[in-house]
DNA sequence: TTGAAAGCGGTACCAT
DNA sequence: ATGGTACCGCTTTCAA
């Protein structure tokens, strides 16, 4: 025997129009008829089947995510994020793991859009070619986290990557660094291309000489961090810190370096970007940039629901603050001035 | 102008029926025919609306994922697993999020049923009994993933923790060492109860006494690690090596112990469990139980699509190989006899 | 305030 | 091989 509403709604001897009208506060219903259908439905463990009402609606309460990855420390945290912030509207989140990967991004977008979501939080950096491909397969609203596409006018929520890239470096310069080794991230406009502008606008604001032997471009894992960090040891003289556009490459140099005998902060300065966990358990602690990365997420969230509610965004590009969590892993230079 | 099944049909000058056809491969069509469906499918860019077959098939083509905490590195990995698994079969994964609350995860339950979820794979760790209080609102195959209920005959998949744990104290006594504190989980089955019975057997099947006042139990946080590290270092005579049943905890021992002057590997031993990330970052690198996180997502998702299609399990609980990763925060202690 | 009934967009059975 | 159509479970007019 299926429970579904008619099932309730025989037992309860009212019709299915005033079952749906009780669990749903759509229409008044006398306290009697309320109580009866109530107390069916406990009875017999009713629940309504989403799928039928979403069908009717013409929504689906879902939201979906796109990831790059669902398993790295950031991008977990932002879903967490997203996950909060939808939940408490009666939100649920549909999670599509694309691995960098452009059919599967592709594909993903399909599916979602089969699934009917509502809305859609893109973590994955796209360039603009690739996001015109993808944008016509949209047809609900979309919210980039943490990622930006350069010209493009989609809603984003994230920090201001630039700014906190020059913070850091003048952070490092302040110190009496001048040799600032730069490990940045291939392919990106977040994480290299914004980054790298804070960079340079740091080392020109304080009158130092930019040398491209410096600057490395890696992926983002420890793995290439090591080796990012061992090209720049080769150079002569080699730099006194090392500026990371993510933490993972700078535990990657940082292990490099400390295998190879150097003396972290003495022998050379580095800086992280998002504060992971990772961060604090590296000894000397990473001095890293903080990002607020469960409230990328509600933030997003946030956004994607107004937007699906077709409210429009009070803001469009939503800059959360950083800050620079000076911990160990910095000090001044030997050399110093 | 809705772009739907009927409106392709018209198009295409055939039956609904036909487009349906033609899209699931349920019954042969002529090539003819196929092909106008097709052109017409690709010209409006048709999707049908998994919310409606989903309706007609009673089944939603996705699986819900009950987990305490997304954004830690085990559960991450876990998850990246059954997203895979899930995927390669036509699943997608909604993502339950219940911050180790019973409350929370129940309505995470009801809510799953709502959506009609063909299946649900848990990571949260429930005890017999509120297992109990669960069980009544899933009407849909259950698979545990990386926990445990003892006494429950529910399917699950994870690696043998009391071997493990007995592996990784038998090193740690073969090194040498006597004094071996444990930092355990509190109201845990699998990271508790299995894992602290694998350190007595291995205790006891070397001969070795165990004391009370060397074996703490914390929450699975690096701070409570730190915590935990000072208690046992209270003690006098202090552990020469500390065993801990999650990296976490250990990556906070080593940090108490490594900010109070000690040195590790040589004056305290210590092991960690699950191979996180983190792991390796920490110096020197922490010597640990490997487990096959992503492999135990998937195979949960496989366990779970079996059951979903009807079909019966080979083996009802997956045991996994674990591997303990020897680095470098283990040595003999000091006074070795 | 309540009920009857028309769909929502598919699928699958029954004819042809 | 193809089409007509009932129906999945719910919401929402429209009437009463």
């Amino acid at each position: 025997m299926q429970v579904d509403i008619k099932f309730i709604a025989r037992k309860a001897g009212v019709s299915p129009a005033t079952v749906s009208r009780v669990l749903n506060g759509t229409k008044p219903v006398s306290k009697a008829l309320q109580a009866r259908v109530l107390e069916e439905v406990e009875r017999y463990g009713y629940r309504p089947n989403s799928l039928a009402r979403g069908l009717i609606q013409g929504k689906s309460s879902l939201i979906g995510v796109i990831v790059p990855n669902v398993s790295d420390l950031f991008h977990a945290k932002v879903i967490s994020g997203i996950e909060a912030g939808a939940n408490e509207h009666g939100y649920n989140v549909i999670l599509s793991n694309i691995y960098t990967d452009m059919e599967r991004q592709k594909r993903a977008f399909a599916i979602l859009r089969e699934r009917r979501v509502d809305g859609i939080i893109l973590l994955h950096e796209n360039t603009p070619r690739q996001m015109e491909e993808i944008l016509p397969l949209v047809e609900v609203p979309l919210v980039l986290a943490s990622v930006n596409v350069p010209g493009s006018c989609l809603p984003t929520v994230g920090i201001d990557d630039e700014r906190a890239a020059y913070d850091t470096v003048s952070y490092l310069i302040r110190l009496g660094h001048r040799r600032i080794g730069g490990i940045f991230v291939s392919d990106s406009y977040t994480l290299n291309d914004l980054r790298r502008r804070g960079y340079l606008r740091a080392m020109a604001e304080h009158g130092l000489p930019v040398e491209e032997r410096y600057l490395v471009t890696a992926a983002c894992t420890m793995e290439e961090g090591e080796a990012a960090a061992e090209q720049l040891f080769r150079e002569t003289p080699p730099p006194t810190a090392l500026f990371c556009v993510a933490d993972e490459l700078a535990l990657g140099a940082a292990n490099y370096l400390l295998d190879r005998g150097y003396r972290l902060p003495e022998d050379v300065s580095i800086t992280g970007f998002d504060d992971i966990n990772l961060a604090s358990v590296l000894r000397p602690k990473l001095t890293t940039i903080h990002q607020p990365m469960e409230e990328i997420g509600r933030q997003a969230a946030g956004m994607l629901l107004s937007l699906m509610k077709g409210v429009p965004l009070e803001q469009t590009h939503v800059v959360l603050p950083h800050r620079l969590i000076v911990r160990e892993s910095c000090c001044p230079p030997r050399d110093a001035l």
